[in-house]
DNA sequence: AGCGTCATGACAGTTCATGACATCACTGCT
DNA sequence: AGCAGTGATGTCATGAACTGTCATGACGCT
């Protein structure tokens, strides 16, 4: 599929290699120049020098185009899940994999993905497939904390508790005038998110008043 | 079809009224039977006896139809975050939110809910939209929460959390040999999420500080 | 009676998406 | 060398999802 094994005075391929990212970059620069909706699969196949029916033979519809790479995203999330220490809690895998996945994104990588999220944002069409991409990566999660024997409504909340500081803290990421790194965001996310429980083990369900907002 | 039919001493409509629910209401019924790409928008139209175009004045696209409804779910939500008692913490306005929601689905309701569940199960289209239907409702109770004096990363994680919670204690509701109500499940996946974080300050990785501000 | 509104029907047009079949370079076998 | 197989592509055709536009007929208001 991808690079055609290369020999050496290899004769060049029948057809240009790389259609697949020719597609998904003329794509990208199409939608953010003409919006969506205005973008047709043929002018997107055809800026990449292929035919329409080509496009659907890489890409399963019109907006996959935009979500290609998300694969190596999810790997990089749960492969720190994988690679987490024996023995290591819930919470620390958690740690861990938002770690880990914050390698994906490094500074150089900023300004590319505002692009990208302004493309993506303008459309809900594309939100609801980033949305399904993201309950992927929940679910690929809490899968591979599960094989590492986390027991089951730990494993699906720490997945879905991944992908909600992820968010968060990649909203502020791509913020104008931010500076700091993904990691650091999450981690400050992280401890949002726990801040919000009264640290006292009591019951849950009855209100307890620590420190409010106002 | 359109049969201008009873009139008795009542204004009557020129149209049978509760398009809009005739429509829905086929709707899951046809891709319960037929599955989603099988049924075609004129089928649906056609057993709730309208014509195509006016599948689309009611509904905005194909899947629509089966989300009809969603907006009193949400209420129940944010309604329960708008009326929590002044000056509860964010945690409690939270707790009160999911007691809230769970109202929505009282156990008359869970058979219908299964149904529906399955259909929405049945193909990526759909949970792409519950996906997003449900980011909204996220959406919502963090701009409740705002509106409350919440500060800003607070409501965004209290929202999310939110619906993290719904998730899962609605799957769990849904399961065969269930038998507890919606708000007992979340009560009990709200335990677990806040079970992940370590009790003691400070034992992983993070750093981690009890309240802020204030 | 006249008039505007509103939900609908009817019909045509565009785009998305897929299935069937052909093409062409390269590969490997004989 | 020759020839069948493979894989990415093109071409054609078709169906289904939407959209624009105009017409219709009951309703309420004046």
């Amino acid at each position: 599929m991808s690079v055609p094994a290369i020999g050496y005075g290899v004769p060049v391929a029948r057809w240009e290699p790389g259609a697949r990212e020719r597609l998904s970059a003329a794509a990208l620069e199409l939608v953010d120049e003409q919006g969506f909706d205005d973008t047709t699969t043929a002018q997107v196949a055809a800026r990449a020098g292929l035919s329409e029916r080509t496009f659907f033979r890489h890409f399963a519809d019109k907006r996959e185009a935009l979500f290609a790479g998300g694969d190596r995203f999810e790997a990089a999330y749960v492969d720190a899940v994988v690679g987490a220490p024996q023995g290591a809690s819930p919470w620390a895998v958690l740690v861990a994999a938002l770690e880990g996945g914050a390698t994906f994104f490094p500074d150089e990588r900023r300004e590319h993905s505002r692009r990208r999220d302004r493309v993506i944002s303008s459309h809900p069409a594309l939100r609801e497939r980033e949305l399904l991409k993201l309950a992927g990566l929940a679910r690929s999660v809490a899968a591979a904390m599960r094989e590492r024997g986390v027991d089951e409504p730990t494993a699906t909340l720490a997945g879905e508790s991944c992908v909600t500081v992820f968010r968060v803290a990649f909203e502020r990421w791509l913020r104008p005038d931010e500076t700091r790194g993904l990691a650091a965001l999450q981690s400050e996310a992280l401890d949002h998110l726990t801040g919000l429980a009264p640290q006292a083990p009591g019951s849950s369900s009855t209100s307890r008043q620590e420190c409010s907002g106002s």
